[in-house]
DNA sequence: CTGTTAGCGCATTCAA
DNA sequence: TTGAATGCGCTAACAG
């Protein structure tokens, strides 16, 4: 949008002037051989009051006065160096295209939940969908030793599915797919596990979205409120995610006996994009009474193109549902029907198969989506 | 909404059955010192070329050889090992209320990107606003030993402000601000870096949002297309933010000699109560022309409430202008005109904060707004 | 230029 | 029940 440059300021306060408190060493923070100082016990008691280990197996005496030294010391145990020493970390890793698209804060939210019920904490990795960064990533979190990964992210259909080991011994590995592939099984011959969110053709445990027959519920629905002209506003051919909502719709659409050929219209995955579909498409197809779009971003700019552009009105002469019910769905106007996707569930249930002991084969979740309907959908005209 | 339980469905594939090959020791991962004694040399030396910490002090005979090791043997150097080595984290926390939330997304997506540049990880804490988490996670990435925290969400005007180290020995802090400062001074004290962003009224380096000039900008645009009657709807006092917008658009309207006394209404921060304000707002100032809204969440209700409700058009007869320009501004209609926030921008300011070294007084970086006129703002009626 | 050695903070045997 | 000793993977002096 607009490129104006953003001023930056910089104020120096004099108030709240910060009284710091070097107790320690500089260096870092209160130890636990500190703590059995102060406490006059041996690091292994302090050891065993502040880290339930051996767990109750200290004296009252030793016991209190260890807890003592550690909060008048204000003790809190060095993660790192506990996992080094009992080699098994506490962070589980998250990759995701950007944090800043609602679908994958969803999953993120989701995701960090779950974990902060497992008393775990999460990094974070955002690609900013450069596929090298992914690669990247995840070899800086194998390089954290985080017990797990999560990786969410549409795949395309492109991608090579096979071949973790076909490369020969010192040969670099060439597509991007075969590096990730290279990498995963790394980190799994590690012990660490991974979990895909969307289906990536990697023979990855993951938790799948039922994109089709969440497009086939749509579809349905339309159905029965006496549509039999619909249309279809598409993303982008390659993207999994757009090919299993193509594929549920025309699959119901043929079980309810429709016309063949439906009319499908692409475009990739802007307001732009769905606006100027959804004027070829009607502009193709007059008799249109109900169009399914595969993403609520184009779905926001199809009510514009069909209300603004061509004058007609939705739901009264068209119907339009939308898929993946971003939070902007509820103030389109009018307020935007959609097939919503559980993706802070899918944060948790991946969260969830990170932890359960690894199964012999891949095992896939699969989630069920859920018709949400608002405004923009009523019965076909004429009814 | 509707509270339909979602299904999940467990499906095992059994193509892509997966290969392991568990190389290493099965604990943890591929050691330097696996390396050094695979390229023949010592770990020293090993360590030398992996991590140039003595540079280029390595013969190339040598450097060769464990270079060859590392890749064969796919090492990835030991991070927290490392850390704990050097006394020197490579992450960086970060703690929001929301992950899920788009200023909140924007904020982690700004400094995810600024991390990257500088190598660093995030970890990432949700409180999901409840002030006790905020605590407990500050204390969580203390003992991951991270290298600096970024504690991003809205301030309420009513947290206590210094008192850092005002408690008496022994004593609990009482009140959870309390409890905040000092988990924010142990972690000064051991040498970690913390920031806010957004005012926080604890002695800290923060990054803030212009939003006194931001509001005042608004008003001075909607004055100038000569709207003399505007209305404010407000968020819940005791938020920071809306305190400091109310205070910027106040004092513009002064300064431009508008007549005392401009009509605010308050309610929270969603849709539907946008939309009642708005309804009450117009009912009891009939001549109102334009409104100024303080989150895009009520000014999408603001919208509809104009319209749907009252039945009047926006912008011929009634102007309105949010704050935050979320995603969805867009996507309303009309197109909504709104403030910006530099919310990415904030996030990467605030990781560069966290790296350089540390003021003597608390420092405040002002980041501008900026002024996004779309469709949902016109000249005043009968000019 | 290269190798040896001594920690970093902690968990965990193994004795006492 | 408690303490002393060893090692987790790595860096950083310190010697050759």
């Amino acid at each position: 949008m607009a490129g104006k440059a953003l001023s930056k300021r910089y104020v120096t306060r004099m108030e709240n002037r910060r009284s710091r408190t070097r107790s320690a060493r500089a260096g870092g923070g209160v130890t636990l051989q500190q703590v059995a100082q102060l406490a006059g016990v041996s690091l292994a008691t302090a050891s065993r009051v502040l880290h339930g280990s051996g767990a109750r197996n200290v004296g009252d005496q030793l016991r209190g006065r260890v807890e003592d030294a550690a909060r008048s010391l204000r003790y809190v145990s060095n993660a790192p160096a506990q996992a080094l020493a009992r080699s098994s970390s506490s962070v589980v890793g998250l990759i995701v295209h950007d944090v800043a698209d609602p679908y994958f804060g969803a999953i993120a939210a989701g995701a960090m939940q779950a974990a902060r019920e497992q008393e775990l904490m999460v990094m974070i990795a955002a690609t900013f969908r450069e596929s090298g960064l992914e690669v990247q990533y995840l070899r800086s979190l194998r390089a954290q030793r985080v017990r797990a990964i999560i990786l969410a992210g549409s795949g395309t259909t492109g991608i090579s599915t096979g071949g973790i080991s076909t490369a020969g011994a010192g040969t670099d590995p060439v597509g991007t797919g075969e590096e990730l592939a290279e990498e995963i099984a790394a980190f799994e011959a590690e012990g660490g596990r991974v979990v895909a969110i969307g289906e990536r053709g990697l023979g990855l445990d993951t938790v799948a979205m039922a994109n089709r027959s969440g497009a086939a519920g749509a579809v349905r629905a339309l159905w029965e409120l006496g549509h039999r002209e619909l249309g279809v506003v598409a993303g982008p051919a390659d993207l999994t995610t757009v090919a299993h909502r193509l594929d549920g719709a025309r699959r119901a659409l043929r079980a309810l006996g429709a016309a063949a050929g439906t009319p499908v219209e692409r475009s990739d995955f802007s307001q732009e994009g769905g606006r100027a579909a959804a004027v070829r498409l009607l502009r193709a197809h007059p008799g249109t009474t109900a169009v399914l779009v595969l993403s609520d971003a184009m779905a926001a700019g199809v009510l514009a193109g069909l209300q603004e552009d061509l004058g007609l009105a939705v739901p009264e002469q068209v119907s339009v549902v939308g898929f993946n019910d971003a939070p902007y769905a509820v103030n389109l106007r009018p307020a935007l029907s959609t097939v919503r996707l559980p993706l802070e569930r899918a944060g948790q249930e991946a969260l969830r198969l990170l932890l359960e002991p690894e199964a012999d084969e891949p095992r896939t979740v699969e989630l069920d989506t859920e018709l949400v309907l608002r405004a923009s959908t009523g019965p076909a005209p004429g009814r």
